[in-house]
DNA sequence: GCACTTTATGTTTTT
DNA sequence: CATAAAGTGC
């Protein structure tokens, strides 16, 4: 590894009030980040529990807490907070949760979960307009917003329905004894502010806060940053305005702006020297980014030599996007004997990921998908969490109706309709109404028996829960509702032999995890919410990385492919109308600086849009980035094969790769 | 009233 | 293509 730079270290040495490292793409900033915290622990006596490093993504979290392991080798850093805001803000929850009226096993709803809640809260509303009002409320509770100031400021008929909405909707979740992923910052905050005890208490355990992705905090983070300071100020805030790619999600800017006047002492750091990309990658990068308006000047620099320049292919639909992609890195492999784990595919959308999938299948390209479906929002660990959930909380209501109704056991939507109405005029949880004498004469007999079974199995379980370890409780829970058998009824064998395996790689996780850190299936239970894929270490496996272009922030591949870099996908057509094509290039930037040595970009002059085939246009983007570097190829002049002589050169070509490098 | 089958419908990005 | 509402047998 290099030495560090003269700002690299500057950075890490300064300790003498709020720092902010101005980072531009692959300066170093990770690095700038783990060596600060092993400076912290080993250099300045700093005990690890008392540091705190904050990044937005779980997989970010784990990157980090790796490379600070080798950083202290030998020395493990205990109690050391590595965590993403989130994860952070349920660890302040579970343990003040009494002073805020919640129970220490509240549940953590997901956004499908808070989706449905608001479809029932605003009923008459028609589907298209319900994700806008979550998205609203989301937007407000995330801003500090309450409902009432929701109502008063509402502009529109949509805002003061969503106000309304919203404040129902705090109420419901506070009868859940739920919260959702907004709540982890938001409650964490008014916890702090209503009670100073506790503030302090937090301000004291946590002595040096850093902070990666400064950019992308909202006003709701950045209140639980200023909090958890405090006066001290002790902290590290990492960041690039270029790299904002979560407005949408309610990321402000003006944090960054803000900084400066909230901390009139703060001492401002800039990291300009890129050590990652070939000069011509950074020149694109640079030329496409000086289109924004910049909040600081930066000017990024390599020594990395020119590099190849960057290819262009222009292909007919998208259908031969993803194969020319595909072809295009297997001949790139060949010719620099590179490894399948050095390439990286990265889009705009999910969707764009099913095409490549099918043909790497195809062509038996080991690949690894990261970003899209996490792995527990699949129906089958919905189901099963559901169970947990509830088994955790009895008031989680919507987990109670999922899992009384799966496997099917005879209680249908009209009893759960009584239990509801009941439930709700009594103020109950559907859970404590099923065993009211109240309610049994309500229903007849012959609905009631299956219901009051099912709560009685939930609280013989409940007891096993909380001593017993998961490992030995989950098999029992499964056998007991049949899950294994319903599957095999409800879906054809081989997706139920999927659904299966996934089921058995959840227990599995929960058994390791369980063991491994030492936690009840309860403590379990809540940690599932945030997190999004199975631990895998990505970075061991030799295989292609697909990822969307907001999961790639933070990695770096040796050789990218860019794809879909047309208007209407990248710009997003969404994102056409308001000032967000400004976010729409930080996005495409933080794409070509994900790559350290050869970029290749590709767009369809036709794309499937719905049922009918839609021209479209090459992305302004790639004009941007200055023509002189880059290699155009493809597109109207060149014959397209069809369909079956491109599988026919694949299968030619899989050939001779074979014959060329066993293995 | 319950469970299962068909039909419509809809896609930005993530914690 | 996968989920979600309406429709049909029991």
């Amino acid at each position: 590894m290099s030495l560090l730079n003269p700002p690299q270290r500057e950075a890490i040495r300064y300790l003498d009030g709020p720092l902010l490292v101005l980072a531009g793409a692959g300066s170093g900033k990770t690095r700038v980040i783990t060596e600060k915290i092993a400076y912290l622990i080993e250099s300045c006596g700093f005990n690890p529990r008392n540091i705190a490093a904050i990044t937005f993504t779980n997989k970010a979290a784990k990157e980090m807490q790796e490379r600070v392991n080798k950083l202290l080798a030998g020395k493990p850093a205990q109690g050391l907070t590595i965590s993403t805001f989130h994860a952070l803000g349920v660890r302040i929850l579970r343990e003040e949760a009494v002073t805020l009226g919640y129970k220490p096993n509240f549940s953590i709803l997901d956004s499908s979960d808070c989706l449905a809640i608001v479809s029932e809260l605003a009923g008459s509303v028609d589907k298209a307009n319900i994700r806008k009002l979550q998205s609203l409320i989301s937007n407000w509770k995330s801003a500090l917003v309450s409902p009432d100031q929701a109502r008063k400021n509402a502009q529109d008929e949509t805002e003061t329905l969503a106000a309304n909405a919203f404040a129902s909707y705090s109420g419901t979740l506070q009868a859940y004894q739920a919260v959702d992923f907004d709540d982890l910052i938001a409650l964490p905050v008014a916890l702090f502010e209503n009670h100073p005890a506790v503030r302090d208490k937090w301000q004291n355990r946590l002595r040096y806060l850093l902070i990666d992705e400064y950019q992308d905090t909202n006003a709701s983070q950045y209140r639980m940053l200023r909090l958890l300071a405090g006066p001290r100020a002790a902290f590290t805030a990492v960041g690039d305005d270029d790299q904002a790619i979560y407005g949408w999600r309610g990321a402000d800017i003006e944090n960054l702006r803000g900084l400066p006047r909230d901390y009139p002492n703060l001492k401002v750091i800039k990291l300009e020297q890129n050590y990652r990309s070939t000069v011509r990658i950074l020149k694109a990068a640079n030329a496409l980014i000086a289109h924004n308006e910049k909040l600081f000047d930066k000017k990024l620099w390599s020594e990395l030599g020119h590099g190849d320049p960057i290819t262009v292919t222009v292909c007919g639909n998208s259908d031969q996007e993803a194969e020319s992609v595909v072809m295009k890195l297997q001949a790139h492999r060949f010719e620099h004997r590179a490894a399948f784990g050095d390439y990286a595919i990265l889009y705009r959308g999910n969707f764009q990921a099913r095409a490549l999938e099918q043909l790497l299948r195809n062509q038996r390209i080991p690949y690894l998908l990261s970003g899209g479906q996490s792995f527990f929002d699949k129906t089958e660990i919905k189901d099963l969490t559901s169970y947990l959930r509830l088994l955790a909380n009895n008031d989680d209501d919507p987990a109670f109706i999922r899992a009384v109704s799966t496997p099917r056991r005879g209680v249908g939507a009209s009893t759960l309709q009584a239990l509801g109405s009941y439930a709700g005029e009594r103020r109950l949880s559907l859970f404590a109404a099923a065993f009211e004498q109240g309610f049994a004469q309500r229903v007849p007999a012959r609905q009631l028996a299956p219901l009051l079974e099912f709560c009685e199995f939930i609280n013989r379980l409940q007891g096993r829960a909380g001593k017993e370890p998961a490992a030995q409780v989950m098999p029992d829970l499964l056998a007991a509702i049949g899950y294994e058998a319903w599957l095999f009824e409800h879906d054809e064998a081989r997706t139920a032999r999927i659904k299966l395996a996934n089921v058995q790689d959840f227990c599995d996780w929960l058994g390791k995890k369980g063991a491994e850190e030492n936690k009840t299936l309860f403590d379990l239970t809540q940690t599932i919410a945030l997190i999004n894929l199975l631990d895998k270490k990505d970075s061991e496996v030799d295989a292609v990385k697909l990822s969307t272009l907001h999961a790639a922030k933070g990695l770096e591949f040796k050789h990218v492919f860019l794809i879909g870099i047309e208007e209407g996908v990248l710009p997003h057509r969404e994102a056409q109308a308001d000032n967000r094509i400004e976010e729409e290039r930080r996005l495409m930037y933080v794409g070509i600086t994900r790559a350290q040595r050869s970029l290749h970009l590709s767009y369809a002059e036709k794309r499937k849009q719905g049922r009918e085939l839609i021209a479209c246009q090459a992305s302004r983007f790639i004009d941007e980035m200055g023509r002189e570097d880059l290699r155009f190829s493809g597109g109207k002049s060149e014959t397209i094969p069809d369909k079956a002589a491109t599988t026919d050169r694949l299968a030619a070509l899989k050939a001779m790769l074979g014959k060329a490098s066993p293995g």
